[in-house]
DNA sequence: GCAAAGGTAGACCGGTCTGTCTACTTTCTA
DNA sequence: TAGAAAGTAGACAGACCGGTCTACCTTTGC
């Protein structure tokens, strides 16, 4: 199991960097010191490496954005640690996710971009559990179902803008302004910030 | 002329749909019917074309854009052009703009991750012009330079919010969703909207 | 009309891709 | 300890990659 799990470590590392299709397996074996037959062994297929890693990369990505969240309180606090870990993470100060070369989910659906993929549905997925992440901390803000929806979708647009603009443009502030955002958003539904 | 520009947008279509390294230029050739001699005669290299497929799609894009603003008016009609505007190509009702893979941009600046590659640059390029778009409309709805950086900023992170929710999520009514909370921002910041 | 420019089909090249397989070694388990 | 499982190096195969080039044809511009 344990070459295995180096196979997809390694695998992510180059394919997070430089992109699914411009790294062959034959980088990834030379990177990871596994012979072709036991990646082989391992995964039926290059698809099925790109599978594992992305489901690997859910995994640590949501338990560090969890943690995060978790470490800086409930409620409001919780959605300010997660612009602060975003904040933590185009900055590169936080060493539990760096390095930073935008988000792996978007970066592998625009590779695999056909909605019916199997692995753009495991980027649908990462999407989905995040999602259900931000509304249960919402839940923790406002009673009112409606809101709770709203300012939730609210939260991941801000979420995601924040990223490509961190991506594409090199802002390495968004992060701080998306959180200032959501802030504003939140005192326009009249959900002010709770006291220290 | 025309056969450059027939490769240009044969790759462009090749490129959207399916990404850059996934379509070789074999591929590109047999779709546009041209030979690799002529796409050399015209083309240094696969990157010169990449380059010239995103100039391309960049000239396209800003200009649908900056018509579907301007035929919605000023100011705040402009914002609530762009998010129709948004609305319609992901739900495949702009023949201007369609098919709907996400934005193109934010895909080849996946591709080519490294912020100091040219053709991440151009993608750059092309958000910086978005950019510059939405804060000069943003100068018709109030004086104040703060204001105006700030809510320009909130523009572009709901925009590129709803495109990733509707490229990776499936989600069609990400720019409706956008497009309400931009609203809600410009209410909070005393921006009420304009009367009819 | 002629030469330059643009274009055709496609062979060729060295390289890389993904996946299969040989022969052998090392590790693990009963 | 023996055999199964896991692993090694790397050859092999067909396919495709990006780019170069031959021989020739068509179009354009003067």
């Amino acid at each position: 199991m344990d070459k295995r799990q180096h196979l997809v470590t390694t695998a992510f590392e180059l394919f997070y960097r430089e992109g699914v299709h411009a790294v062959g397996i034959n980088r990834v074996l030379e990177a990871a010191g596994v012979a072709k037959k036991t990646l082989y062994h391992h995964f039926d297929s290059k698809e099925a490496l790109v599978a594992a890693v992305v489901e690997y990369r859910d995994g640590c990505y949501r338990d560090w954005l969890l943690a995060r969240m978790a470490r800086a309180g409930t409620g409001q606090r919780a959605l300010a640690g997660l612009f602060a870990a975003l904040d933590d993470w185009f900055n590169d100060r936080d060493p539990a996710i760096r390095p930073f070369h935008g988000c792996f989910f978007i970066n592998v659906s625009a590779e695999y971009g056909d909605p019916a993929h199997p692995i753009h549905q495991l980027c649908a997925d990462h999407k989905r559990a995040i999602a259900a992440q931000v509304t249960g901390v919402m839940a923790q803000i406002t009673d009112d179902p409606e809101q709770q929806q709203r300012l939730a979708q609210a939260v991941l647009l801000l979420k995601e803008g924040c990223i490509v603009q961190a991506h594409v443009c090199g802002d390495r502030s968004a992060a701080v302004r998306a959180g200032e955002l959501l802030t504003a958003l939140l005192r326009e539904a009249g959900l002010a910030a709770e006291p220290a």
